[in-house]
DNA sequence: CGGTCTCTCCAAAGCGCTTTGGGTTGGCGA
DNA sequence: TCGCCAACCCAAAGCGCTTTGGAGAGACCG
């Protein structure tokens, strides 16, 4: 059934009754309600490639996923920002396009949604320092939104968390629990919000004399294993760190397990302090509970960021002469029972 | 930049210009050549609305991934599923149209992508034992490949792990072992996978004359914190298993903290065999190493599914009339450290 | 009562591609 | 020389929608 059937069948024209299904005021509410009840009769939806082709858009928003490391790992993270992403997407109509490629291969999935015109806008996540994609989608004039920063965040829109606060809070913490050693598991310092975080600890430090042990600052992709084996080498080292600062809660939880396995407690021995993107399936157990979650954490729900970030970049695109939007997301610091007083 | 633009550049007509591109042989090798030098020139691609249309084909698949459970979680099994696929379909030019929703909106979000036209084939994950997508896709005529299996799996192209086997396998290696207090942690038994390995199971124990206790069989959504605190409710009771037969190593995982965390070491006092999809960003510790991986595991890589999917769907797209394929993928026992003898 | 609006509705022109159904040219055999 | 066949190329007709530019019919006004 198409448009034309279902308008020779109603005897009207396509015009009426394209108009009626797509809300125009030039047809009575009367014949409305008449091609409406036809239409679901009819089982009747307008043929999105024909919709698509003739009003110019796309109806679709472009997310790019590079696949990282040698595993070409898909960061865990995406999932759940896209679950937010996808929600709002669906309540507007659109449909979500979903490229998966080597990290090497981003700007060349963003040119090509671009020249074939098969979105409307992309995302973009876990910019670098300096991040080619930026000025690329700038250049190739698609709408865009990025999710964090990069080194010049001023002429583009962008969401990002205050990821130097964040982290010279959770130092400060620490600080503050009579730490002085503190290794940092960051994630890979080529990202910016890397970076920040890193400089948010040495803010921290740098404020009450303190300077930052080499040795302990570590930077990976962020996985269960790289915290299991990073805290326990440092751990069996001569010099331990008594807390460690973990970027995400997944290797927060490698950090956990080495602990445990030397016989050690978190919380009393070895205090834990991580990021926490809220991930649906790893929840910081007993978030809700009297007792208090596991982790002592930076919190702030990648979901939620998804969501926010698709109705932005909706607006970019249907708005397209408004300034830029920029905002920046404080976290919470919730305290769980990863922290405890420096061991005497 | 577009086809008629590029045509009048070179002289030449629509027809001969396109022709040239899709590689048709009414075409001159030497016109050819000059229109593919024009159209990198120009960094001309036909815009894919167009295409789309004129063809009458989406160039595009579905994929509908249900948020389960109250936290509408997403499953983290699937993003390695989808990176598998993804390459296939960016390698044979498909896109891929992701769209996440409520569990028990699924059926509503295939029944539109069917409608409006905007996807030629969909993949369906994780079926339960008598799910509804399959005749729905089948009434709506929509090309489709199921990643698993329903109860009557005659009638339909799939792919699935030979799951009672992979448990049944799993088990007997642990009453090999001289368990004989085996807890089952399964995934949500809703799933048709899930009551095959709990099949398998109950089969291997059956062969022994062994019957399964019911306080130690458990089925719910696979996260670390199920693991975790099912263990340790089982480890703390007046009966608790020497070994644990888990459905995820997300759960594992969990299983391990909670073993860890009573003095206990895994594969000396309890034995932990779980199943591993070769998830990219939780590999199983140590996998190629001397001393072998953390897990004892049935190990089915859930990324190579996702290609091996994407292949066979796209092909039943191209070839619509084939027979129905079904595969069915063996898994590996692969022997790692958290097994050993039961202890006496 | 003619002119001017406002309501409704319609025919037709795109959107940018693919594909059908020829047309033209030159070479070759008879 | 004529006819025929390849080899190349083209004009035009879709694909199924949206949207432009009216047109007809009443209603209203002076």
């Amino acid at each position: 059934m198409n448009l034309k059937q279902l308008s020779q069948s109603l005897g009207l024209s396509q015009t009426t009754v394209s108009r009626a299904l797509n809300g125009y005021p030039e047809v009575r509410e009367e014949t409305r309600q008449r091609v409406v009840a036809a239409a679901a009769a009819a089982n009747y939806t307008p043929n999105s490639r024909a919709r698509r082709l003739a009003t110019g858009r796309a109806m679709a928003i472009g997310h790019v996923m590079p696949l990282t490391g040698r595993e070409e790992m898909v960061n865990p993270i995406f999932a759940d920002f896209i679950a937010g992403a996808g929600e709002v997407y669906a309540r507007e109509g659109y449909d979500l396009l979903l490229s998966m490629v080597p990290a090497n291969g981003t700007e060349a999935a963003y040119r090509q949604m671009a020249s074939n015109a098969s979105v409307d806008g992309v995302m973009v996540q876990a910019p670098t320092l300096d991040d080619p994609r930026v000025p690329l989608l700038q250049e190739l004039g698609l709408p865009f939104l990025v999710h964090g920063r990069t080194a010049s965040p001023e002429a583009y829109s962008w969401l990002d968390v205050a990821n130097v606060r964040a982290f010279r809070r959770a130092t400060d913490f620490l600080l503050d629990l009579g730490h002085r050693k503190i290794a940092l598991l960051n994630g890979q310092e080529s990202l910016d919000f890397a970076l920040r975080r890193r400089r948010g600890m040495e803010e921290a430090l740098a404020e009450r004399g303190l300077a930052p042990n080499p040795l302990w600052m570590r930077s990976d992709i962020m996985t269960e294993q790289y915290g299991y084996r990073t805290a326990g080498e440092l751990l069996d080292s001569d010099t331990p760190p008594t807390a460690f600062l973990v970027s995400s809660i997944i290797p927060a939880i490698g950090v956990r397990r080495a602990v445990s396995e030397r016989g050690l407690r978190t919380g009393r021995d070895i205090s834990i302090v991580c990021h926490d993107d809220a991930l649906s399936y790893l929840d910081n157990d007993g978030l809700n509970a009297p007792e208090g979650p596991a982790f002592t954490s930076t919190r702030s729900s990648i979901r939620a960021a998804g969501r926010r970030c698709a109705e932005i970049l909706l607006d970019l695109i249907d708005n397209p002469d408004q300034p830029f939007v920029q905002e920046l997301w404080e976290t919470d610091l919730t305290l769980g029972r990863s922290t405890g007083p420096a061991p005497t």
